[in-house]
DNA sequence: TTGCTTGCAAATGATTTGCACTGCT
DNA sequence: AGCAGTGCAAATCATTTGCAAGCAA
C-alpha cells in the first residue's frame, strides 16, 4: 500500500477480497458474517484505513449502517440503483456519452460557483425489480 | 398536510420555518440551536413525520448526523455541492437541458435494469471556495 | 373522549476508543 | 527495539422508544 506506515496485513487483504466478491456495496453485518473470526472493531478500524488509502469507499445508504465497496479506481466509474423500499443498492454504469456531457456541464457549473470539482455521485432512486 | 391523522402543530410549523430559513441543508444540532425550547426527541419525531408527509427530505452527509432540507416539491429540483473538506453542503440547480437529457438517459437505463425509476440524486464532490 | 403529540428519561444501535498485547521489519 | 496492528471491553454519539400527561378535533 505504501506511502505512510500502513501495512497490507492479512486481515486487510481478507477484507478487501471479501468486498471484492460482492457485485454491490456490502454492509458491516455481511462482512462480519463472512469474516467470522474478525472482531468488528478491527473491521471498522481497517475499513477506515483502507478508505484513507483509497482502496474502499463508503456508500451512504438510507438504511442504517453504511455500505462499503471497492474504490472506483479499482472498479471503474459507476453509479447506484437505490431501492427505496428494501434499501438494496446495485451498481450501474451509464453510457460514456452521457457521463462525458455530465462532467463537462458540472465542471462549468462548479467553476461558476467557485467550487473546485473533484468528482460526482449519481444515484437512481426507485424500486428494484423485487419491490416493484 | 392531511391524509392521515397527522396534525400540523405549532412545533412542526416552527421546524419547517426554521429549515426554510436556511439556504442549505441543516443539521440536527443547528435546528436544536434555533428551536431552543424543543426537546431533541420531539425534533427527531417531528422530522420523521414531516418526512413521511413529504415536507422535508433527509440528505445524507459524509459527516455524521443527517442534514435536512425542504422537500423538492417545495423548493424545486436541485442538487448538492458537497465539500469533502469541511462537509458543507450547498444547493445548486443544473441547466434544464442537462437535467432533461439526464432524466431521459437514466430512465432508459433503469428500464433496461428492471428498475422503476422514481428520481435521481446528483452530488458534486470537491472543495468549496473556503477550503480550496 | 379518542387519538395524535409532547417531554423526559431510558434504551438502542452503530461506530469509536483506551489499553495492554502481539507481530512485523 | 520500535512502530503498526489486534482484541476486548468500555465509551460515545446519533437516533429511537416507553410511558404518562397534554391537547386538538
Amino acid at each position: 500500500m505504501g506511502k505512510c506506515g500502513q501495512r497490507y496485513t492479512q486481515s486487510r487483504k481478507e477484507i478487501v477480497s471479501a468486498i471484492a466478491k460482492y457485485a454491490q456495496p456490502v454492509g458491516i453485518a455481511d462482512l462480519l458474517n463472512v469474516l467470522k473470526e474478525l472482531p468488528q472493531s478491527s473491521l471498522y478500524r481497517n475499513l477506515t484505513v483502507l478508505q484513507e488509502a483509497g482502496v474502499v469507499t463508503r456508500v451512504m445508504s438510507s438504511q442504517d449502517g453504511g455500505l462499503y465497496e471497492l474504490a472506483e479506481r479499482l472498479t471503474g466509474h459507476h453509479h447506484h440503483l437505490v431501492c427505496s423500499v428494501c434499501g438494496d443498492v446495485r451498481d450501474v454504469v451509464v453510457p460514456d456519452a452521457l457521463e462525458h456531457d455530465l462532467d463537462a456541464a458540472l465542471l462549468r457549473l462548479a467553476k461558476r460557483e467557485g467550487f473546485s470539482l473533484d468528482h460526482h455521485r449519481l444515484d437512481l432512486i426507485g424500486r428494484c425489480a423485487k419491490c416493484s
